[in-house]
DNA sequence: TATGAATGAGTATTCATTCAT
DNA sequence: CATGAATGAATACTCATTCAT
């Protein structure tokens, strides 16, 4: 019954257990954020879903397999909720804008989720350079940045820049904010996500002077 | 400091005391960098060292204090580093570039050394709140730039923005550098590095157009 | 109670969880009475129950509540014995007698718990000033006796004298008995018991004339 | 040089190794005392003999020998303080009276010693039945006493009772006394020597009626 | 003689996982 | 489906003892 022979199954779930295995992950989350990674035991989480611990090994084939999927459903319902705030502009510019501040409105929506993604990202079980989970699902998050640099960087927007480097600045820019929010609750969110997006805007336009590049000293 | 036991009066360490401690320290640094902190046991430590377990704990009172001393050792060498290459610029934008140009060199230079403290520092931002390891030392490397930033605006180089946000951002580009290095061993630092002191020397300095701030859509 | 995780809401325990419990308070029962308090390792006691150590952290929540439970139970055992044979009596002399008899008895027909119990007393009693495991469960016994000696000497049946020394004295007088127990089998508990209860009927009754109090000499 | 060593070579010590010896049986003493034998390890009885803890097991074959060494010293100064007040006595009665007073009297005077052997002897870490420390150590305190109370029996002060059960009950009643004054600094242990005196005096002297027996009830 | 470095066994405890019920 | 009992390995840490210096 465990999950590996059901994919034999044709990979469908039913309802029960599709509900169970969403407690669970929701449940992995909160325990999570709350405790972080190294103390969110299967049994914490059990307790906390006030289930058997057996039953988290029921559902899924690991700890692994579980803390796979909660770092996917964070990054889906965290993907959905700033496609619906950036997706449809006219530019570059202000879709880069949308996305920060979505991105950090999704961090104040749901603080659990953001925070548990960034302690499982960052708990990091490497066994030979690679990372333990699945990377591809950090992909789409690069890929949707990247898409909205190389559009810019296209129209003439943007200015030429490494996308790549581009691409991993933002995105950690706004890891950053969930420990921060941690430490310090009352945190303006608008007034971060503003700054952030006036950041990377005059980082990313074309400008009227390039940066100096070594002059100076 | 070391087991209770042990702490003698002068707090004066023989020299072989020294090389112990400072072999049983580089090699955690390796052991977290290769494995994460969650794999980190003292075991593998000693391991890596190849000695007992039990010689970590007769040269450090536990592996808290093992672990603080790894964090200060690495931040003590990194501002050694980086203080050397961008102490003495004459004007607030180039001796920016310079801190982040040398601490990207920093990451260069001791990939393992990077990597443990953003593995310890994230590991530890997770625990209940406030962190377990002393944040004190993380306070002179945000004073830096805090320090820099406030002598750029004080000047007229830089414009008006949020210094927490725009300390916070520098330093968690930089932490960014580290796990992409461990993925993609060839990365260019170099350029990496010219990038990112592009990318904040446009962020930061007084630009001709103030950014939209919610225009566009 | 019980590991922090699987305390119940209702604290109702099941009937093979109470069992276990029994099983592995037994075990340490026998293993402190034969191997010292110091000796009783959790993996010695988990050895003799002939499960892995890891059950007895399972169904406790430490070693110190196991101990605790070690205690508690000897005495409610010991103390249903003794007051089944020691109440109703109709004056406080032949109260007293039964008493130490029925405590004398009771050693006899549980010798491991005598000596468990007063090894884990003898061995907390050690520690630090207060003693680690709750003083309270020593209480009653000290109570009952103290309510016997109020007894007769309300009613002039004993003579003055401190009651806090004379309990003290009636309790380490019983608690002499376990480790001679154990030296010598064949000890005569009967004609060591009236011998007891000789002495303390002596020492405690209002004699034609008192003691000398330093003359002498 | 281990002392298994040494004892081929006549069994003569130097004046220094006596004196490091008798160091660390003090140190040792109060180590136990303090903390309790089971948390008197040897490295914390060498802290306080302000030495390394390689010495100890220079000068004594191991733990145990240190242990009965311990034991040995504070049974012979108590003996000798005991001795010294109590012996020269005109009768059985005065003497046991005074044997009491100064056995507690010891205990006031040195209550380390008192405690440490009190630990040390309930501690009992029995291999098979028998106490693991040589308990010829304890037979000079039983004879004596036993001596008191057949001189007694003899001269016919004391009445027919069973001198090892009165011996075992005197012993016990001096040794509930130290832990007593640790729980209760300020308890008057001249008082409590006479109610003890009292209580044997009462309980031994040859008595106008004899004890109940079994009547009552 | 004395040190203090080192070991290896032993401590309680936690954990992911399995499995009979 | 779900439980909760059980395991065995792993955790940090302590200890008595040994030994080169």
């Amino acid at each position: 019954m465990r999950s590996e022979i059901r994919a034999t199954d044709q990979n469908r779930r039913s309802f029960i257990e599709e509900a169970r295995r969403a407690q669970i992950i929701e449940c992995a989350i909160e325990t999570i954020a709350e405790l972080g990674y190294g103390q969110a035991s299967l049994a914490r989480i059990a307790k906390r879903a006030e289930i058997s611990a057996g039953v988290i090994s029921y559902y899924f084939a690991g700890k692994d397999e579980l803390i796979r999927e909660v770092l996917a459903h964070v990054f889906a319902v965290g993907g959905d909720f700033i496609r619906l705030r950036a997706e449809g502009r006219a530019d570059a510019r202000s879709t880069l804008r949308a996305f920060i501040e979505a991105g950090i409105g999704f961090i104040g929506e749901r603080p659990h989720y953001a925070r548990a993604a960034m302690n499982i990202i960052h708990a990091g079980r490497a066994e030979a350079g690679a990372s333990w989970f699945d990377p591809s699902v950090l992909e789409p998050r690069q890929a949707t940045i990247g898409a909205i640099l190389a559009w810019g960087q296209r129209e003439g927007e943007f200015r030429a820049f490494s996308a790549p480097v581009m691409v991993a600045t933002i995105i950690e820019a706004l890891d950053a904010v969930p420990p921060q929010l941690a430490v310090q609750p009352d945190l303006d969110l608008q007034a971060y996500a503003a700054e952030l997006a006036d950041l990377f805007e005059l980082a990313t336009r074309r400008s009227q002077s390039p940066p100096s590049r070594g002059a100076g000293q």
